[in-house]
DNA sequence: CGTTTGTCGATTGTATACAATACACTATAG
DNA sequence: CTATAGTGTATTGTATACAATCGACAAACG
């Protein structure tokens, strides 16, 4: 029986801030096993769509079902996969209308953790912010997509933990690993989405260092609903691409 | 050893609205359980604090560790436990800054879920709406707060699906069963809370009805402000209350 | 020819045994 | 008396065997 992965392995893994290390040890297989996957998914490695089984994954890496089984409920609850029971996992499809409501839910996550940081960051938070700031502008100088990709997901989760609400960080991580997807998507087909994102990141930056909360959500919402505009096009109308099976 | 556990079974079980009903079988021991637990978390029959561990469930109940495994993510998905390795489960403590934090992020994702509940709820939708807004003014009279309660929280979720966006309803289910300790935990010590709450959801209702999104989302965000303030000083201040084991 | 029913295979759901590990406690040395 | 190392126990992490269930296909019946 074929298995539809087609991981390089090693490549993509731990590239991706670890969702929530600091609850839980990393030598547990079914976080390693789902952070793995995550990435997978997230760089398109794994297509939308893809079917994938307990017993092949488990195979694969010869480890056993029962972290496999775990990792799958993990990325489920991330909506990274959708379980059917029976009928294997899929890796969640693509679609306009998935994309508009993540899109919509994190205008006003994001919004949120936003005008909170810009309320409560520290000079730690700001000095990290600044950091990843130049090494997306680096990026951006080198043309290296994915390495922009992956320090603005860092900027973003920096802005998160600056915001200093964990209930709000764990409802990020949920809508935003979904959104991540998008993301690279749209960075890899638009890459001058970069030359816009900078400029705005910079200036969520200013607006967090003044404490202008207000600002700082007005200018993350109008990033979302740029990127957004410029995903879409790329994305297939409905998710009818997706192979039944 | 004994069990930390008090519930008398069956009592408060499957009284909420089952969360995922619609993609998971219901005999699925994991997903019963995490119900049934989820329910006593809720109405505060497990104490905030408590500490679980996966053999003493699986013992009480006559059901392998492979299930109460499950089901003890699940919950943590949902931020209603929290796991620490080898040191067994404890149940989220309540505490006035979780509750903020809680507050803080429905507002914005209720808020939503009113708003594009205005643009899109159908005939149905506002049908259903208006019977359960009835059957909250019928417990209001009798005084039955559990019942009262319990109709709120339909209310609550058929606006999250009258607005049409799956990801939203995702995530209010998740920051919602968190959610719910609290306001249950307020109808309870301020039954007066009923009076306030009632207006408040009518006129929510109302502007639904007139496709005034604006309004519905402001109505809501207000209404969650109101009980959040109300309940406030019922939580302690800090989390120091819960056993260290 | 259509419909229903039975069987089979694939896949998950559940149970259980075993391994690893972190914490608490005790004994011993200084 | 205190500190530290070692050991034991509680608890989760992992592996694996077995049961249950769903969908597909085929055969029999109308």
């Amino acid at each position: 029986m074929p298995i539809p992965l087609s991981i390089n392995a090693g490549a993509g893994a731990g590239t991706l801030a670890a969702p929530q290390a600091q609850f839980r040890a990393a030598g547990v297989l079914a976080y390693e096993l789902a952070r793995f996957l995550e990435s997978a998914i997230v760089f398109c490695e794994i297509a939308p769509g893809a079917r994938l089984t307990e017993e092949d994954v488990s195979a694969r890496y010869g480890i056993s079902r029962s972290p496999v089984r775990e990792a799958f409920r993990l990325l489920a609850a991330d909506g990274l996969v959708v379980l059917s029971a029976r009928r294997g996992i899929r890796v969640t499809p693509v679609s306009r209308r998935d994309l508009a409501e993540v899109q919509a839910c994190r205008i006003e996550l994001e919004g949120l953790a936003a005008s909170e940081a810009a309320l409560h960051a520290g000079a730690a938070d700001l000095a990290e912010l600044r950091a990843i700031v130049e090494r997306m502008a680096a990026a951006l100088e080198a043309g290296d997509v994915r390495r922009y990709f992956s320090h603005n997901v860092a900027f973003t989760t920096r802005i998160h933990v600056a915001s200093g609400n964990l209930t709000l960080m764990r409802l990020l991580d949920g809508v935003g690993k979904q959104a991540l997807r998008y993301r690279y998507i749209a960075y890899q087909k638009v890459p001058e989405l970069m030359r816009v994102s900078l400029p705005g990141n910079r200036r969520i930056l200013t607006a967090i260092r003044a404490h202008e909360a207000a600002r700082a959500r007005a200018i993350t919402a109008h990033l979302i609903r740029n990127s957004w505009t410029a995903i879409e096009p790329h994305i297939p109308t409905d998710d009818a691409g997706g192979a039944p099976r």
